[in-house]
DNA sequence: AATGAAATTTTTGGGCC
DNA sequence: GGCCCAAAAATTTCATT
């Protein structure tokens, strides 16, 4: 992970799909050492795969929400199968699983209040190991597409 | 967005990078109907671009959590100020707008506890806006990577 | 490791159904 | 709106440094 792949992630980051010839010009290498510094992220799981970015109001997903979700009992069954069937859901995007006062963040879609609403109601109130839920509408959500690695740990480089 | 566009765009949000000849073969349709069909896709809109997913291990950000922070006053500019500079920082990969208890959900990474302590002290502590934050570990963040649609809302069926 | 050029594959666009 | 086919462009490979 030098300056160079550095700077590859971030174009990758910002355009997967922009010619490999585009991407060596940019950070100044021929395009075959850039094809093969791609190969090589790729080979060490760096980059983990190329997604299409899609605008979630035409996929008829005009409203957001998080669910904060409490289970019982917080075992590694009840926590594993939660995890598992509800981001299998359609509605779902992700789960994250948490510490704290809430066991999971559920971020969810839906057309519209009614159909979040109707959501909930046939998917986690009547779920047995959900304890109790929150459910906080999104206005807005920001993302932040390109990273770069932040400085290691100072404990790196002193020891 | 019918049944072809959809078949396209869940094969796009899986590997964006695989050749349009590949996704033409598996939608069964033929390589240039395919690429005009993906070009009306993102002058529609509907793709809004490529990205590379980079695994958070390997660019030094092995801790994430959920920032929930309150501000005031709620006012427009304070509430856009937010977004802007905060979505900013290298450590946040996303920030969420809500309604609700909290004013936002700031998914944040750092190398470890100790950067994430420290970036909350610098970042969040001194800011005159925030009222107060709740810092929520994040044991496992799962995302669905492939979205369909969700069937139209009803009512613009039978109306 | 990086380069440059050759071989292969893919994308692109016009004409036709 | 979709398909076929030829030209153009991009990717990939590999001998060389």
């Amino acid at each position: 992970m030098d300056e160079l792949d550095t700077a590859i992630l971030r174009q990758l980051q910002e355009d997967a799909r922009q010619p490999n010839r585009a991407i060596a010009q940019k950070v100044g290498i021929a395009p075959s050492t850039c094809l093969e510094r791609i190969r090589l992220l790729r080979q060490r799981g760096v980059i983990r795969g190329y997604h299409a970015e899609v605008a979630l109001p035409a996929l008829n997903r005009s409203v957001q929400a998080m669910v904060a979700a409490t289970v019982r009992p917080l075992s590694r069954e009840v926590v594993a199968e939660f995890e598992r069937s509800v981001s299998r859901l359609p509605e779902v995007l992700s789960v994250y699983t948490m510490a704290g006062s809430d066991d999971f963040l559920v971020h969810v879609t839906a057309q519209n209040i009614e159909h979040l609403h109707a959501f909930l109601l046939d998917r986690f109130t009547e779920r047995r190991e959900i304890l109790s839920f929150r459910t906080m509408i999104i206005y807005q959500h920001l993302t932040n597409q390109v990273l770069d690695p932040l400085p290691p740990p100072s404990d790196s480089v002193t020891r």
